[in-house]
DNA sequence: GAGTTAGTTCCACATAATGGAACGATGTGG
DNA sequence: CCACATCGTTCCATTATGTGGAACTAACTC
């Protein structure tokens, strides 16, 4: 908690100790897209060396990495066993499953589950539109939140503070077109959401793919995310989203209801 | 490497210091059906008060654990964004994907891509029967090697020190009334796997489910994983896993192939 | 086969983890 | 309502662990 300012005035020590930058270490080889070399590895840590091979090493003995023919570092099998055993037993994606499946059914289209972390909105489930193409999971996908509707339905309720310390940490990408690129132009959408009760992504984030989400918010706001309804332009027009945005919103309304009953003061 | 009996002649240090400890604190947290309390951890871990506490509250700054209202602990989001990362560019799950399908087209029940590791099968795809009802994705599960069909396809090509190695780590537990319970009559049903080529699960995980499946294994023996089809009894008989058997081989063998090319050699 | 780059090992040093003990907070029963 | 018990958190001297520069080896390159 009072780590900052401790050892040396600045240091604004990012990172857990040990831990943090074990995680920092196999963030990196995680996020790629491909297998990585030391080298490489080494070029995008701050490590040196000797540090950064115990690090593998150690990361590769725990079953976080696995390090193939060609001396390549992969990610490991132990975090899909962590991350399955996380998802299956989350109370709250528990809790918001029927309400999920019954927003499918009145819409027809891709129904998200959505949670709100730091800067991202990271995807705990969803009911798939149908079953045509095998589409990839999202679940535990991330993307920021100042281009989907779930993060913009989840900012629009969150208290001034912790929206502004939010917005502050933002880093701007343009996605499309239509991507905001500025706070100032995001909290203007930010607000009319706040007014409406609900959030759109009008082709923000990928072209072609729009959203309507509202924000589902616990006990306090400790826990804030949100659920949408989505589908591709072609067939999901502006006027379409509007007449969604009602049962979306009474589903974020009726999950943050049962949140309160089920994971609330009682237990 | 040669970690072993440096600081003291015995310790047989399990755990990669630091990480290992707060990965084992980790496991205890993720491995339990409801959130725990902090003294419960404590009763399950072999740390001391302090350290267990500290150790505790990285996982939380990491974003691996939170802790809810009443100072429970769950696993956090941030497990879920990297199994999804590590899941999605999985080149073994890719190189697969297509004989899942396949297999399945051909013999309309669910059917499993799984790796071994250690005495688990980590299940890392699937494509399912058919979408009556949302099953639980088995993604990222782990099943003794011992009860499930994958696991003992993948046992029964393993090379003579390997698989005495893992046989000498097993403990049972009887799930169903056919469950091996000893090593002795599950290389009796290795044996007979090994010279067809395909092993079953003869309802020894659960009752009324049934499986056929057939190891595969990349270049070396460095990955050792299977394919199976499941189903349930009243519609899966043995004799319609006996025809099964031979679709389902030939997708191991071309996937095995697929892997030597797509992963082999050359890169 | 000399030169370059990539990967691994080593070890004196400093940092970060350790764990016992003291301190609050919460709650339970007499 | 107060004594007592349990649970969670904080503190700090000790030391185990991780650190990182440098030396070493292996693997490519020209």
């Amino acid at each position: 908690m009072n780590r900052e300012g401790l050892s040396s005035p600045r240091t604004e020590n990012s990172g857990t100790g040990t831990l943090g930058k074990a995680l920092s270490v196999l963030e990196i080889v995680v996020s790629s897209d491909r297998p990585l070399r030391f080298s490489e590895i080494l070029a995008l840590s701050d490590q040196p060396r000797g540090t950064l091979h115990r690090q593998l090493s150690h990361l590769v003995e725990e079953g976080l990495l696995i390090q193939g023919r060609d001396l390549c570092y992969e990610p490991g099998l132990r975090l899909l066993k962590f991350a399955y055993r996380s998802w299956s037993k989350n109370q709250f994606r528990a809790v918001a499953a029927p309400h999920l499946r019954k927003l499918h059914e009145e819409t027809g289209e891709t129904v998200h589950l959505g949670v709100l972390r730091g800067t991202e909105i990271i995807y705990v489930d969803k009911v798939e539109s149908r079953q045509t193409v095998r589409m990839e999971s999202q679940i535990g996908n991330a993307s920021p939140v100042y281009c989907t509707g779930l993060g913009k339905a989840a900012l629009s309720v969150l208290p001034q503070h912790r929206l502004a310390e939010t917005l502050g940490k933002l880093t701007f990408h343009r996605f499309t077109a239509n991507t905001h690129l500025s706070v100032a132009s995001l909290k203007r959408d930010l607000d009319e959401a706040r007014l409406r009760g609900y959030a759109f992504d009008r082709e923000e984030h990928e072209t072609e793919i729009r959203c309507v989400a509202a924000a589902i918010h616990g006990a306090g706001f400790d826990l804030v995310g949100g659920i949408s309804v989505t589908g591709p332009a072609y067939r999901v027009t502006m006027e379409q989203l509007e007449i969604w945005a009602h049962p979306v919103r009474q589903a974020a309304v009726a999950i943050s209801e049962d949140v309160e009953v089920r994971l609330g003061p009682g237990r």
